[in-house]
DNA sequence: CTGTTAGCGCCTTCAC
DNA sequence: GTGAAGGCGCTAACAG
């Protein structure tokens, strides 16, 4: 008798099945269980006791049938490592408080003709609404306007300006750091970044330098290119510090590169936070927290971004239009030992 | 004209849309798709070439009644970090070749609430099977014996022996470990492990010692537990270094520890793998790829775990016995530098 | 107060 | 080959 030998396996309980055990008609019973007021308090209880003993849950389903809305949005993403999407989704169910809201994440990998068949798949179980989650921040090809329901495109944003898309503001976000590097006392910054056929290195990158003006102050060297890798880190670093040691501050265009510059640093006898303060960009915390010192960094309110998206879907659904195009949400910035020294 | 104004977006495409471009009546179409013999040819023809051009697929909601597989699993998961439920997920969508099986993922976070509401969810919407990931190998609650379909339990068994469980086999994995670092000429050979409440923690202390007197071996000092975290990882290496100057090999518990270990080598002019080898555990790739030198690992072949759940749902759907209890399934090693010197 | 009736949206199965 | 009926599980109107 295994779990898994379906012919074992009951039904599930359905609303006739309490009403015939209260003995009552199953009106009554939805009544009774929702809360109207018409019924009698006695009546209601034997229900209530009815559903308990047969450990009645309601097919969201038809009532989705009836409210027309079922409570459950789809998460198209192609995020593999699931850095971005996770936060997102956990945002999302949040965006109404515990249990209003489900979300059904599907993951395409990348490929369109995958992408396609979860999407049919999502919207022939009703789900109210859509959220695309791509894992970089360079446009994406839309979903194109003939979908039954409201889509938000997060992260990656769609490139069809009538559609709406959520991401973070990684301009900003680099000014952020640039201010608190500045902040604390820093003049001499550089700037070790990423692929720079990403759009968030451009971005960071264009921050970075605006923000620098807008001190007074320069770049020290050029912002460096390459990869998101440790590896690519540590030979940055060392590099930088051979031209420039007097470098006082390196900004990461992600942790991981952070990382490896914290190695170099190490390695070359400079002081972190002392003498170098090494910032990292994304808050992935198995990185961020774990380093010696542990890595400040910017977070990108990926959950924020996830729950703004879910009320958008559902506003949208409401009539109320939420409008469309790219919008930039805020960063926030989290400030560890590697930029401030402790006590 | 926004994509998330619902006044303006299509609705989807129903048989209704089908028949009435291919001029028949809803229920030749019907026929006609399902492969009914009441069909003349030319017209099942013409209804075919009709659902295709509107891309028609149909909702498998409305079938109230039977069988029909709708070729979807859902996935309930409180892996937040998402290390393990992502290759799972993607190896339960390859199980019967690309395009064959949907997967819903829905996150409860650890929350009994939250999970059956998304049970619930997720039944509803007619998903053939269950999988239920954890995200620690110890035994977790049983969704109990009331699951209208089959459930298969995977990394996270099932504290029910009526159940289906798939988990990784983690003495094998650490006897595996221990057999390339004996084999690679290793004789003092040291475990820093993580949370010893853990029962992967456990498993892997008990097949390195296995494995170790298989060799003739004995682990130099006590396995060392404490949690999973690279600072853990930096300060057991260092004790052990200073009470066990000779230790050739250490096994960690995950690539985290592994991490620190490296760090605490290198500080202390150990050269890796040249005087002490390091392995890690779970074959994490943001942390085995970009470490110095490169983290040999265990691999829990999590997407073949996937894809075996997969098959087993739709197996036990089929009415093939596919057995309960816990099923061990085998890891891999993969070999990098930590261990044995390139070239 | 409670039961009856009528759908929600889609598909399948009857009769004709 | 067709139209009409039936059903999934639930709720909202109305009757009684």
């Amino acid at each position: 008798m295994t779990r898994t030998e379906p012919a074992r396996n009951p039904k599930p309980v359905t609303l006739t099945d309490v009403a015939r055990l209260a003995g009552v008609s199953v009106a009554t019973a939805s009544k009774a269980l929702n809360g109207r007021d018409q019924v009698a308090p006695a009546t209601r209880q034997r229900v209530i006791e009815a559903a308990d003993r047969l450990a009645f849950s309601p097919n969201p389903l038809a009532r989705g049938l009836i409210a027309g809305r079922t409570g459950t949005v789809g998460l198209l993403t192609s995020d593999l490592v699931g850095r971005f999407v996770l936060p997102i989704l956990t945002g999302a169910e949040d965006a109404f408080g515990a249990g209003q809201v489900n979300v059904f994440l599907c993951d395409a990998r990348g490929d369109a003709i995958r992408e396609q068949h979860h999407l049919r798949a999502l919207l022939s179980r009703r789900v109210d609404g859509l959220i695309v989650v791509g894992e970089r921040t360079d446009p994406r090809p839309s979903l194109g306007p003939d979908i039954p329901v409201p889509v938000v495109y997060v992260y990656a944003p769609s490139d069809d300006p009538a559609d709406l898309s959520l991401t973070p503001d990684n301009t900003g976000a680099a000014r952020l750091a640039v201010e608190h590097l500045v902040g604390s006392g820093r003049t001499r910054i550089a700037h070790i970044s990423g692929d720079p056929a990403y759009a968030a290195a451009q971005d960071r990158a264009v921050g970075t330098r605006e923000a620098l003006a807008a001190a007074g102050l320069e770049l020290v060297g050029d912002v460096m290119f390459s990869d998101w890798t440790e590896h690519w880190g540590r030979d940055a670093a060392a590099l930088l510090l051979e031209h420039h040691p007097d470098v006082d501050a390196i900004l990461c265009g992600s942790d991981q590169i952070a990382r490896g510059v914290l190695d170099t640093a190490r390695d070359l006898g400079r002081r972190v936070p002392e003498d170098i303060a090494v910032m990292g960009f994304d808050n992935w915390e198995v990185l961020t927290t774990n380093s010696r010192p542990q890595l400040t960094s910017i977070d990108a309110n990926l959950q924020h971004l996830g729950r703004t998206a879910a009320q958008r879907v559902f506003a949208a659904l409401d009539g109320v239009d939420v409008g469309h195009g790219i919008q930039y949400l805020p960063t926030r910035l989290v400030i560890r030992g590697s930029t401030i020294a402790r006590r």
